[in-house]
DNA sequence: ATTGACCTGGACAGAAGTGTCCATAGCCTT
DNA sequence: AAGGCTATGGACACTTCTGTCCAGGTCAAT
């Protein structure tokens, strides 16, 4: 059973490898979004790749200091690509929002699931919840600065950043599974309800353009 | 089971008790509400009550039982006064929307805790989740009505609805804890939101002046 | 072929929790 | 005063998990 595979890159490792650290790292990563951090066990984990937990102790110094790198791991993505694509340059404020919602549409940019789990999370660790709290304003200033940049003043653009940001967080809250079609029909409602204006056709199609770029490009 | 609530009436009781079911009960939702299911233990719980674990075995079957009571209560509270603030007549939108805002200022109609404990607890529960997908959509469905009755279409009024009360669920899960005075400076901003029309400067008022007497009456 | 750096399994100790059984203490009724 | 019901404590058996220790197995380089 020394089993290398999966792979061959991993006949680069010593060859004695059951389980690479990665492997324990991915396997938790998925456990915390699937099961939520309370799941994430040494034991569990060992089971499921394989391997006695003594193999996790090589690679870890403590299940916290697996738990520590979870975190570090939320905070190089999830925040990023939101703040990324607020602050893109656009020519009108539907095509901002538009822009925003990528992250909601892609799950590559923001995965809602694992930022539901450190939500769960931060409800009873502090330190989780000073991550949390920080990631948040910092999504919800972004998004405002861009209400802000097409005219909207300072609290009325709070307010719709607020709104946006969420409505969105809400309905993943609602964990609702429906497919991108239903979706994307309502498009341009949600973009009179955050803008207040009248989007147009060619927007919506632009956006619909991109989802079906991205879907196809994920295969 | 007598008994009713602390204190005095618990001399009515058979007197050799130390805890009552209602106690058992009660500290189970506070855990429930602060720390999660996960959390809701016999063993803590009768810590805590200072009574050995065999008390509890006496009031419940098990854990699962007590856990399903809990489900139970929630079932009772939390949806219903939505719906009913939802269904009552009002004379304009604003005042619709008004009459539902009055569940996220007052902790007795809406507990947004308990809510999110259940939401937590349904990720790891088909049958909690199928709870939950019910009463959520009983609430959409609701307010969906009272957009309806005044006069947005069907799609609109369906949209309208979710961005409200993703919003406030997605509010929720950030648990902001900002004080109730910088939530009111904003209202005119979100009613304007969430109808798309402008508040009268009477409806802010009117609401301000419940929000007092909601707390006030609270102490 | 030997060595040494890596990695793994198994055994041990111990914490925290569930559920069951039974003896018994406290109050109410008779 | 005795008996019955109600509620409790303590002991037992079991499970699931963490973390430590150490004896080894495997590969690469020497």
């Amino acid at each position: 059973m020394e089993a290398t595979d999966t792979t061959i890159q991993r006949a680069g490792a010593t060859g004695n490898i059951k389980a690479t650290r990665e492997d324990w790292l991915k396997l938790a990563l998925e456990t915390l979004i699937s099961d939520g951090v309370e799941r994430v066990r040494v034991l569990t984990l060992g089971q499921k790749l394989d391997v006695s937990r003594s193999s996790f102790y090589w690679y870890f110094k403590s299940r916290q200091d697996l738990l520590d790198q979870l975190l570090d791991y939320w905070r190089q993505t999830n925040t990023r690509f939101i703040v990324e694509r607020a602050r893109r340059p656009s020519t009108t404020v539907i095509r901002g929002v538009m822009s925003i919602f990528e992250c909601w549409v892609d799950e590559r940019l923001f995965d809602p699931q694992l930022d539901f789990a450190i939500r769960a999370w931060a409800r009873r660790s502090p330190a989780i919840r000073r991550a949390l709290d920080e990631a948040d304003e910092e999504r919800v200033d972004a998004i405002r600065d861009m209400f802000v940049r097409h005219g909207y003043d300072e609290e009325d653009a709070f307010v719709r950043a607020r709104v946006l940001y969420f409505m969105q967080i809400g309905y993943y809250s609602l964990e609702l599974n429906e497919p991108m079609s239903s979706r994307l029909a309502q498009v341009a409602l949600y973009l009179r309800s955050f803008t207040g204006q009248e989007p147009l056709a060619e927007d919506v199609e632009a956006f619909s353009r991109y989802v079906e770029e991205t879907i196809s490009r994920k295969r």
